[in-house]
DNA sequence: CAAGAAAACGTCACTCAGTGGCACATGCCT
DNA sequence: AGGCATGTGCCACTGAGTGACGTTTTCTTG
């Protein structure tokens, strides 16, 4: 599934084998026309025949490229995610992990390209619309989670030192998790307000929120339901 | 949509009509029908007709219970997020609002009834090893939190004041979502762990772990990748 | 208790997502 | 040119989910 950039013989291999070259083109043309569709007539209208009308392939192929209706309108996201953890990999993993995953995730969404962002927006305001894409979208997210923690714990658990702290044993295993769950919150809180904001929001817009997301996280732990002094 | 808030107030034997009755018997037999078949035979050897041939209806009168196949695996968690929604009605919010939403969250899991907690246990289990069942399992989640941010938008909106306070406008609401999503991310974290532990696990250990989850929440924040003082 | 309203159920027919199998076409390498 | 691998189209099929309509069961009211 994650089929990164083959692997090119020459030195600096930039014509792609033609053959990729003409999947990927089917592969551009399916998310488009989803996209398209799915705005346009919506999901539950556009039947997968609408989709490969469109691109003019078998409905047989449709799923030699994509799993299934809803996973076309996420490679967007999909794409991202495998941004994310390649960055992962390469970073300097140092200093407080918050940080670093906020960093990961900045950086992430600058190396996409000029195209991907406008698909992205799309796809975003895509998933708050229509429940089925939102779930496939927590579900790729939450298993990309599970792929985060274990490089995490891979790169950084020797570091830690986690065996019989103040606070028991596993207790950092724990906190490692709870500060992804909070990465991807932040994210995700961000990724809703830029999607259901103005539509020309670029994706510095989309950096700057997540920014914002990220400083409401150390506040969010002390926040008071009723204002001290009141009744 | 959430229409059966079965009410069980005091005694079990309360004289509910009888149509009622028989409907709740077929509910019930469908969820244990679904739990068995799922966990023994696999989610996707699964069929409807088996499902309906074992409680003995119509493919036709399924639909009539829940929207889907996964639906009917998830039963055991929509009615503890429909109890976390009555206690959040009825909670004093007063004080920290994490401390409140972690309080509601053991009051809830207090509140459900004896046979609900084998069924929930099996319900995660199932829902750990069956993609489908997660994704339906995160959207129905994301779902009820946006039920709970409206919920305490009403309850304490008013309350604190957030109109151009230090960090600008909107903080607070930004705050309030932040917390919201660490105290359901503490919860699956609580809930992974138990699910995939000792099958004779109750509630009291979930409830211990819940604990334990949102303790690990501040110390997440501080989580240092590289130990200060190594090279 | 009879009779009608209302809710629930079953049957049939249908759409559509997704899969397996196999033959055919196309790009790739020597 | 040849063989080889991969990609594609077509066909038939399973299974989820829905709409329509007639029948049964339960609740209600006189």
């Amino acid at each position: 599934m994650t089929t990164a950039t083959a692997t090119t013989p020459g030195p600096e291999g930039k014509e792609l084998p033609l053959r990729e070259r003409k999947r990927l083109r089917t592969r551009r043309a399916l998310v488009e026309a989803a996209l398209v569709r799915y705005a346009r007539d919506g999901f539950e209208h556009t039947t997968l025949d609408d989709l490969t009308d469109d691109v003019e392939i078998s409905k047989r192929t449709f799923f030699r490229y994509f799993a299934s209706k809803e996973d076309v309108a996420l490679a967007p996201e999909k794409e991202f995610w495998a941004a994310f953890l390649d960055v992962l990999r390469e970073a300097e993993l140092s200093g407080p992990v918050l940080g670093v995953l906020h960093r990961a995730l900045v950086t992430a969404l600058e190396r996409m390209g000029e195209e991907w962002e406008r698909r992205f927006a799309e796809s975003r305001r895509l998933v708050e619309r229509i429940p089925a894409l939102a779930a496939h979208s927590l579900q790729h997210c939450a298993e990309t989670s599970g792929d985060i923690l274990e490089l995490l714990s891979v790169r950084l658990g020797p570091l830690a030192a986690d065996d019989g702290g103040p606070d028991g044993p596993g207790m950092d295993e724990l906190r490692l998790r709870i500060a992804l769950e909070i990465t991807v919150a932040a994210f995700r809180c961000a990724l809703h307000t830029w999607s259901t904001g103005p539509a020309d929001a670029g994706r510095a817009e989309l950096i700057a929120l997540t920014g914002r997301a990220f400083a409401a996280v150390p506040g969010s732990l002390d926040l008071m339901a009723r204002p001290a002094g009141h009744g």
